[in-house]
DNA sequence: TTCGTTGCAAATGTTTTGCACCTGA
DNA sequence: TCAGGTGCAAAACATTTGCAACGAA
């Protein structure tokens, strides 16, 4: 791994998912930040995602279908994925830690994150169908 | 959605992934049901993918980058994902329930089903290395 | 006969890469 | 200066789709 340098993209990168409640995909964060770096190119907010991610920096999010999504929120929490609109909920709740000391005993090798995930529909689509 | 009709192809994907522990890719699949159907194409196999999924018959596994993986075990149970080498195992852990329980109190729509996956280096890569 | 299914190929959508130029240390 | 970063465009993948022919009910 090489050493790193600084860039105002990728700092842009990681400022703007930082500072979103939602997941973005990439075509997302690229699209914003057209507006501050008219010039950043796809393939630069790309490289820069992965690079944030494999440095523990950002979360990718494998949803399913389509385009991977990105967190900014490093802190532990869950999410709920609605089947119907495929839109990303944060959810918190309690007793994953013992869930994690469980897998360690039972995984083939050492458990070091872990993700989960809840799939439904949500109540927005929910209503829109009694509608 | 339409009414079924009865497709050796499609009881051919069905069959194959649940003989399966591991959880192929569409292009595995593929490729191994080409000996059976010499003429059995990639269109084919994805469409029926995509519909037992949908049917819930099997499971549809975004693990991270690359291709999806399907999985024909129904069970409940939960996955370890090699950081490494991306292989996926089957673990079986409990206490699963009562996650869910506690998802629907947080959860913005009805929860239905759940994934928990823990990642980390299988015993597997980590002897490599020793190497 | 009817309508879902298939094979094939082309199209789509997402992500990666090669390369010449730019920039931070 | 020099290794890492960028923009651009092409390439590489994974998956979906249109369509004419095929096959189950």
């Amino acid at each position: 791994m090489p050493a790193l340098k600084y860039s105002r993209q990728r700092e842009a990168v990681r400022h703007f998912l930082m500072t979103r409640r939602d997941h973005p995909t990439a075509e997302t964060v690229y699209t914003c930040l057209r507006e501050e770096f008219p010039n950043i190119s796809l393939g630069t907010v790309y490289r820069n995602l992965t690079l944030l991610a494999e440095l523990g920096e950002i979360q990718k999010i494998s949803s399913d279908g389509g385009a991977e999504h990105f967190d900014g929120d490093l802190s532990p929490h869950q999410h709920f994925i609605c089947s119907r609109c495929h839109r990303i909920y944060d959810i918190r709740i309690d007793g994953i830690d013992s869930l994690m000391e469980k897998a360690r005993n039972a995984s083939p090798g050492e458990v070091e994150t872990c993700r989960v995930n809840f799939y439904g529909v949500c109540e927005q689509c929910t209503s829109k169908d009694s509608a």
